[in-house]
DNA sequence: TCCATCAGTGAACATGTGTACACAGTACAA
DNA sequence: TTGTACTGTGTACACATGTTCACTGATGGA
């Protein structure tokens, strides 16, 4: 009997890295039927079975029901938010236009991981509200991880807690309606895409300005 | 035999008008079903059918397929969203907290119009692609309807049209957002919408503060 | 070597689905 | 008053769906 496939490598082949595999191959289906103009929430089981290359019984090997595979899909797409933030904050700042290069760099990311984002950005608002609920909490972790990096500008170091969150989460509605329309864009047509990112970063900077003078009006 | 409709006036009813009524019909219960966590797309014929109290086949004296239903909705949500803008464009115009006024007036009438603008923030990201951008080219057309109107503003007179429309885009992603945030939170807590809309008051009166110093910076 | 474990199979089920059809009752124009 | 147009009914069909069950065959520990 054969043993080899045709893999990179030598098919180390233990019985948990194949379950892995097609646990793997079950999300990516449900994330490939999303790419099109469906929504996870009229994904039917034996679909995603089917593009994953299972039966559907097999299906219930890996996840209880598609409620389960859609938060495997959040936890999946937050941790590969969650690289990004790492990888930004110990990135040097150049801090001349910090903003542009992060709005640049997070809006290059979303391309990159285009597939996960369509999901988040779809289901964080019309999902099952088990997925919906989980989506919106790992997003308001979010903001307080981002308040919490932005409390270090100078510029906004006077503002109130309360006004800093504020500010914050505009911020996050900023980049997530950018990100929306990115997802919406044709994914070859660089100049729209560069024009969605140049109008965020405007906008960001818009902010930050409001931002600046806030409190002095307040006061 | 049918039931007694207790109407305000003997019913007049005109074929034409009781048609319109099952139409109307229709349309509620899809939106009514679209109440819960559900999502339109997720949304079955026949289940529309049975909850606007008809047979299915009936569903096609009315509407050639689901689709068709949603751009009827789609329709209806915008129509409301302009009535209220012409309403609001009529009225006296207190110049003092003008901002947080016109966003209390809004979120007030999110809440008297929840379900559509509930179906609006769901199918908008999510929807069937017609759906999503019919929906999609209405929020366009009112962000251009407000850029017009806020062009007359003293302190965004001096931007220039690309950057008023970035201000725009901006101001309703924030709408946009507080709208999503209230339509998720308990109808009932009052407190809870009080703070939504405190926030987003806040966030637009900031968005304002940078506009008015935007061009400065460039020139 | 042997054998328990377990990812994946294939068939079966009850139910839900979109759509088509002939039909029924009635508003309305003639 | 009569006839027609038309909204809504009941039934039927072919197919998709979620979930279950007994099964198979390879894996990997003994």
């Amino acid at each position: 009997m054969r043993r080899r496939k045709p893999d990179a490598t030598f098919d180390a082949i233990t019985r948990d890295e194949r379950k892995q595999r097609t646990r793997r191959g079950l999300m990516d289906a449900a994330l490939q039927l999303l790419a099109g103009e469906r929504s996870f929430s009229s994904l039917s089981l034996r679909e995603v079975a089917k593009v994953g290359g299972v039966v559907p019984a097999a299906f219930y090997r890996h996840f209880s029901g598609m409620d389960d595979l859609g938060l495997a899909l959040v936890d999946d797409a937050f941790h590969t938010l969650h690289d990004l933030m790492r990888e930004a904050r110990t990135a040097p700042l150049p801090s001349s236009n910090l903003i542009a290069n992060s709005v640049e760099t997070f809006l290059h990311y979303v391309q990159a991981h285009r597939l996960q984002f369509l999901f988040l950005a779809k289901e964080r608002v019309s999902g099952s509200s088990v997925v919906r609920l989980a989506i919106r909490k790992e997003v308001r972790l979010w903001v307080s991880e981002l308040a919490a990096d932005l409390a270090v500008i100078p510029r906004l170091k006077r503002l109130s807690a309360e006004d800093l969150r504020m500010v914050t989460a505009l911020v996050v509605q900023c980049v997530m309606g950018a990100t929306e329309l990115m997802l919406d864009a044709d994914p070859e047509d660089e100049e729209a895409l560069a024009q969605i990112q140049r109008q965020a970063g405007k906008q960001i900077m818009l902010i930050f300005l409001g931002a600046s003078q806030w409190k002095s009006r307040k006061a």
